[in-house]
DNA sequence: ACCTGAACACCGTTCAAGT
DNA sequence: ACCTGAACACCGTTCAAGT
């Protein structure tokens, strides 16, 4: 019986049973492929794997991004949880930073996938991709604003040099093996974006003076 | 008539004339549709251009980024030597952020460049990209050295990381056309290269004082 | 409704035939 | 020596025909 079967997809699609397998098939499909392959990899490649017609895979994701965003769904909610929760952390700096090195290991996945997230989060075309860009913005946001609250990052740093460095680090990732360059980048960018405090002469007492113990 | 004398030196190489011709139209055809169009442009576009065949264009120019390190030439030359004048400026430090800037805004020129620089950079395979991407660490390096000698930048910075900083930067450049934000990001960065003058005196600053995870 | 795969429009690369 | 362009092997996208 080819009815309408429960809710099991996106949110409340309803798909006829061979649909809805076939939409499956095609996720996992493309979760291999990406992962083997990166994120450019053939689409003809994806739809041959989960054995599905090539125009099946167009009729459910119409773009490459609509099917990147399906599949990397599970794990942007991953770094969306850890953002809210790093929102509660200690010490604000080091949270928004301790945020931007797992989302730079998450952006690394994929051979690709920076990329296309960068585009994605620049381009005037609203793809599913640049959903997922929208959230990482927003919470990177939330961090900075706090980091910057508490007087640990620099008032001028906007979200949109936060996020953008963090793809262009994870890009660095993709192209080179020498895991250390990333890590060293990394910390350059990080005690760049304290510098206020440094280049604010200030008294002795900018150094030594926030302790976690003080609530946060 | 077609005397073939002296080996393969790029500039000093003799051609027959109608060849000669021909590979003068090609690098220009490749010129314009580079810098019309990006890195990535059709070869047979270039070629139609030219009015040559395809297969000419690869005579003489086997892979993509030959082609490309051909068009570069003259501009890369630039640059270099800029990175040698710098050398003789009165302030370490600030000669070295000029030379990145003026290489990012170089790198940016065409669309995808960036990409295929930092993939020549850490490629194996010797392209003559390659050959660019290494005059222009040894460039860097050079100011790089001095500037850390001067007590000016973060003795721990390696020149890789310059690199593909400036290679990032400029991939940036060329996803937005918001310029603001490369400048905001190449001022962050540039405060993380001095940042060590900052971090050398204060011994017991915040981020030594709790640390979330392990590591060091 | 949904699926299929042939068909179309590309692009990169090679190579046998020409001059 | 050098040039040419047809030929081949791809890939993305559409759509008429099937179930």
């Amino acid at each position: 019986m080819p009815t309408l079967t429960s809710p099991k997809a996106k949110s409340s699609r309803l798909l006829r049973a061979d649909a809805q397998r076939n939409y499956d098939l095609l996720v996992a499909a493309a979760h291999s492929e990406f992962t083997a392959n990166g994120a450019g990899v053939s689409l003809e490649d994806i739809a041959r794997r989960a054995k599905v017609g090539i125009g099946t895979l167009y009729r459910h994701f119409p773009t490459r991004d609509d099917l990147l965003a399906k599949v990397l769904n599970d794990s942007t909610a991953v770094i969306l949880a850890r953002g809210r929760e790093l929102l509660q952390g200690p010490s604000p700096g080091e949270n928004l930073f301790q945020w931007i090195r797992e989302l730079v290991d998450y952006t690394a996945t994929y051979r690709g996938l920076s990329a296309a997230m960068a585009n994605g989060y620049v381009s005037e075309s609203a793809t599913r991709l640049c959903s997922n860009c929208d959230a990482f913005s927003a919470a990177g946001a939330a961090l900075l604003a706090r980091a910057q609250a508490a007087g640990e990052i620099r008032p001028d740093a906007q979200v949109v040099e936060v996020i953008l460095s963090a793809h262009s680090a994870a890009w660095i990732a993709e192209q080179t093996k020498d895991r250390g360059a990333v890590e060293r980048l990394l910390g350059i960018l990080f005690d760049g974006l304290r510098a206020a405090r440094a280049t604010k002469p200030a008294a002795g007492a900018a150094t030594g003076r926030r302790r976690p113990r003080a609530r946060a």
